[in-house]
RNA sequence: GUGCCUGUAGCUCAACGGCAGAGCGCCUCACUGUGGAUGAGGAGGUUGAGGGUUCGAAACCGUCCAGGCACCCCA
């Protein structure tokens, strides 16, 4: 065993089992995602590497992307994110696309982190945006949608919460504190680390930067303040948007959520479980340049992003991951001997082709053997045709969930496995 | 990239520096044409790798590899 070729670090192997929850997970956000009228697209897995210089993170690109040279020469990065080359599709073909786009994509990413807890090497991830529209309402829409997906996968108000802020608000506060533009990123930051920092640690990095005492109080102020919102028009109109359609409950205002991507001009929000567990669920905000900043004209739009891995982590704390049956077959059909086998090849393609999902066992093994492979395989029914059933013209057809067996024409058996299997859909 | 913890049978885990074990799973048989249950038997290990200390190492020491957790950053 020491000799199979190790996996590399940070990915995972899906096998079945996993495969049908990432499975569930896509046929959900696919769900969600259409039921608000969003269409599906999808980007290259691989992008030059100047493609995301312009405006993500400075740490995702140079630290955290992997990165390598094709063979002409050019720097070639497996995307970390799917906003910049969401940005490079609408600039390419931004006068004939029709506006608003809703566009919604699933598919795998790579950042070159330590794994841990809710983060691998390689994720998958939702992404969902709303491009060509600039109002709160729009803003409301995403996070809405994110607020439906927690509702159709069963996580409760209680248990997660849409935490929601404002760039522009929080530099309004800023301003008001007559703290200086040139300080903003720094301060953002600041807000960002307070969760990780002590307080006295907190304090001394805030001085560090320059910031006075009373501008200190009025940060310190502002961050527990639940009501700053309500200085913000725009603000004002997400909450109330979002109270029309009745997602209130997954949203809570807080000053202290920034995001660390640059490129967020206006409003941010980010999910997170409600007793702290991880880190945020899924993230998201209001944009205004993007598009340019690949050579586009100016062009807002607001989304969000949602990794499996965290949102995994999160449905099995709360139980929300369903049964999944990872069995397609429901018929087995068994093989007696070398001279019956290609009589049990026939019968599986009759079934077959009345739409029954059928496993030929294609060994002549033991009877035994075969019906302990249909029940550890999770395939329901079994149809015997041995010698005896052959004399008779029969098939014998167990029901190994019912425990009991009839015997049966092949004709009558086709006809009763397809009334058996249809009530089994339908329950 | 930094720190802490952990690597023993397919899985979950025992074993004071002194013979490497259990439960579950797997295989065979009881039952050569009937799954789960029961009983009996059996296979399965270079103790992550390679060094060092020692009369003796799964255990102690340092290196590498892998995994987990936290930091950083972020989904």
């Amino acid at each position: 065993m020491k000799k199979v070729v190790q996996a590399i670090k940070g990915t995972r192997d899906f096998y079945p089992e996993e495969m049908a929850v990432r499975s569930w997970l896509y046929r959900t956000i696919r769900r969600v995602s259409e039921l608000h009228g969003y269409q599906e697209y999808e980007a290259p897995i691989l992008e030059k590497l100047e493609l995301y210089a312009a405006k993500s993170g400075e740490e995702l690109v140079k630290e955290q992307a992997f990165v390598f040279e094709d063979r002409g020469g050019d720097l070639i990065a497996l995307r970390p994110e799917l906003t910049p080359s969401l940005a490079r599709m609408v600039a390419q073909r931004q006068k004939e696309l029709t506006y608003p786009l809703r566009w919604w994509s699933f598919g795998p990413f790579w950042r070159y982190e330590r794994p841990q807890k809710g983060r691998t090497r390689e994720f998958f991830q939702w992404n969902i945006d709303l491009i060509g529209a600039d109002s709160p309402e729009s803003d409301a829409e995403l996070i809405s949608i994110a607020a439906a997906f927690f509702k159709a996968v069963g996580l409760d108000p209680d248990q997660v919460v849409i935490l929601v802020n404002n760039r522009r608000l929080m530099e309004a506060e800023l301003a008001r504190l007559q703290i200086k533009p040139e300080l903003k990123g720094d301060v953002f930051r600041l807000i960002d680390r307070r969760d990780k920092m002590t307080p006295d640690n907190w304090t001394a990095y805030a001085r560090d930067m320059g910031l006075s005492e009373a501008q200190m109080e009025g940060l310190t102020l502002l961050l527990s303040d639940e009501e700053a919102w309500k200085r913000s028009e725009e603000m004002t109109r997400l909450f109330t948007a979002l109270e029309q359609v009745g997602v209130k409950d997954y949203v809570q205002f807080d000053a202290g959520i920034i995001r660390g991507l640059e490129y967020y001009t206006g409003t941010v929000f980010e999910a997170r479980d409600r007793q702290g567990e991880g880190r945020a669920i899924l993230g998201g905000g209001h944009y205004d340049n993007l598009v340019a900043d690949v050579g586009g004209d100016p062009l807002s739009g607001v989304g969000f992003a949602m990794g499996d891995v965290m949102i995994r982590v999160i449905l099995e704390k709360y139980q929300c991951l369903p049964e999944l049956n990872t069995q397609p077959a429901q018929v087995l059909v068994t093989v007696f001997d070398e001279d019956s086998l290609l009589d049990s090849l026939r019968l599986a393609a009759e079934l077959r082709a009345r739409g029954a999902n059928t496993i030929v066992f294609t060994e002549p093994v033991r009877l035994q053997k075969q019906l302990k492979f249909a029940d550890k395989a999770g395939v329901r029914f079994v149809v015997i045709v041995g010698p005896d059933e052959r004399q008779a013209g029969q098939v014998t057809v167990k029901d190994l969930a019912a425990r009991e067996q009839t015997s049966l024409s092949r004709e009558q058996a086709a006809a009763f496995l397809s009334q058996k299997l249809a009530k089994a859909e339908a329950v």
